[in-house]
DNA sequence: GGTACTCACCTTAGCTGC
DNA sequence: GACCGCAGCTAAGGTGAG
């Protein structure tokens, strides 16, 4: 079979670039986007900014002691979805085959479109002369024969930030067939993907440092380390083999959201209204997509840092906020809250087509429609509301809350909305109160 | 001391039915 | 009835990515 030719394309500090297409005053400076709040974290950084060692999923107080002249700015998750869009219409021009990772990144077989539009390394080349040209965007690629090598490539292709400033990189960088083994080999073991700082500590009591030396290791010593699949799949990759194809359409597992207080909840009032609030987001997005769900996990995280999940499985499956709060409030009532509860999760899994509960009968008016048949009616309804009329025009009626001017608004929880950690603002009490910034909330404050 | 959110996948353990 | 082995399922936790 004759060599594949895959790209991966990771844009350069993309939510960075976002914010300063409509700030170009920032320019050169150190910038850094994401959770501005107590408990926030960095979303995206210059590479000015990485010269003082800030990076992503760094605590945002941290990168403020370690750059205190950078630029703070929330993120604006609309505005980063809007600015992939754009990137990936530009994408889906060179081939069908354009499979996301993320909002900056994405891998892509051109194997078939070598013919048409020259070698990988050509279309690499005019991909990133497109994206600036016509989005003002940088970003840069690896070409390899498979999507991990390329993946791989594309960090060699990228800017450094020196300690004499930023050094630009060749901003598209190739392993070419046949010298696979001889790129891969000298690497760092951290640099698989797949090995995180738990296996890299397994694997280095085993004395492996490198991806060569992992190479040289049998199968079955690092599959009784690391477990069978696991074990598996980084020989495989050390050996730079790699047969996943680039995959447009994948199907979605899981839907989940999450959230962080800014201060840890106690009342279990507050609680229960937060995760009605989950139910609510996850409901949303299974009726968005079609589907109902059978199991749902409740995620707790104490004051402690301590993080444990509790699952239930209804016998089938469900797509309205009341159906997921009536099977997953005995889980949080089950969980011991003494200590504070500092983040609540809600996942749903295992989809199957919602159960028919919007009956004829209903629409006709018959007495024999079921409660079931009254709320997936009555959420679909609020689907119809939040369509016409934006997403906080309708909610939960414990998701009210009053604000500093005395209107009444609703307090929602959608994808993205606190992507890195509670904000900076007056931050609100689940019970709506306000709380002065950076202070926790007085006991009559709730 | 600080440590977000979303999604995927794996391992282990326990339970049930045959 | 007790026990064993096995398969299938579920729950819980861990790890990793971006």
């Amino acid at each position: 079979m004759a060599a594949r030719t895959i790209l991966h394309v990771d844009m350069d500090a993309f939510y960075v670039a976002v914010e300063l297409r409509r700030r170009p005053e920032l320019r050169g400076l150190p910038v850094v986007v994401g959770g501005t709040g107590r408990r926030g974290v960095v979303a995206a950084a210059s590479y000015e900014a990485r010269r003082y060692g800030v990076y992503s999923a760094l605590p945002s107080a941290t990168a403020r002691r370690l750059c205190p002249d950078a630029v703070f700015l929330p993120g604006d998750h609309a505005a980063y979805a809007a600015a992939s869009r754009d990137v990936r219409a530009i994408l889906d021009a060179v081939t069908p085959l354009v499979e996301p990772l993320a909002l900056d990144e994405a891998f892509l077989d051109v194997t078939g479109a070598r013919a048409r539009l020259g070698d990988g390394v050509t279309i690499a080349q005019g991909l990133r002369r497109d994206i600036h040209q016509q989005l003002e965007l940088m970003c840069s690629i690896g070409v390899a024969t498979n999507k991990f090598l390329a993946k791989l490539a594309s960090v060699d292709a990228k800017p450094r930030p020196t300690h004499e400033g930023v050094k630009p990189g060749p901003g598209v960088f190739e392993v070419r067939p046949g010298e696979e083994l001889r790129y891969l080999h000298p690497l760092r073991v951290a640099r698989l993907w797949g090995v995180g700082p738990a296996t890299q500590r397994r694997l280095a009591r085993m004395g492996v440092q490198t991806v060569g030396d992992l190479a040289e290791l049998d199968e079955a010593v690092v599959v009784a380390a690391l477990g069978q699949a696991h074990g598996r799949h980084l020989i495989d990759l050390a050996h730079g083999r790699d047969e996943r194809a680039v995959e447009p359409h994948r199907e979605l597992k899981s839907i989940s959201h999450e959230e962080t207080f800014a201060y840890d909840l106690h009342d279990a009032a507050d609680l229960r209204r937060e995760l009605v609030r989950l139910a609510d987001a996850v409901a949303a997005r299974l009726r968005q997509h079609g589907l109902g769900a059978r199991t749902f996990t409740l995620k707790v995280r104490d004051g402690g840092f301590t993080t444990i999940t509790r699952a239930t499985t209804l016998g089938g499956a469900v797509d309205t906020a009341q159906a997921i709060v009536e099977a997953t409030v005995p889980l949080l009532d089950a969980v011991d809250r003494s200590g504070g509860v500092r983040l609540l999760g809600l996942a749903a899994s295992r989809f199957a087509a919602p159960a028919e509960q919007l009956s004829l009968d209903l629409l006709a008016g018959s007495t024999a429609a079921t409660a079931d048949g009254r709320w997936s009616a009555a959420s679909r309804a609020v689907d119809g509301v939040r369509d016409r009329f934006g997403e906080d025009a309708i909610g939960p009626a414990s998701s009210v809350a009053e604000g500093p001017d005395g209107r009444r608004t609703v307090r929602l929880v959608r994808a993205g909305m606190q992507q890195w950690g509670p904000d900076h603002r007056g931050t609100e009490t689940p019970s709506g109160g306000k709380v002065q910034r950076d202070q926790p909330p007085s006991a009559d404050a709730r």
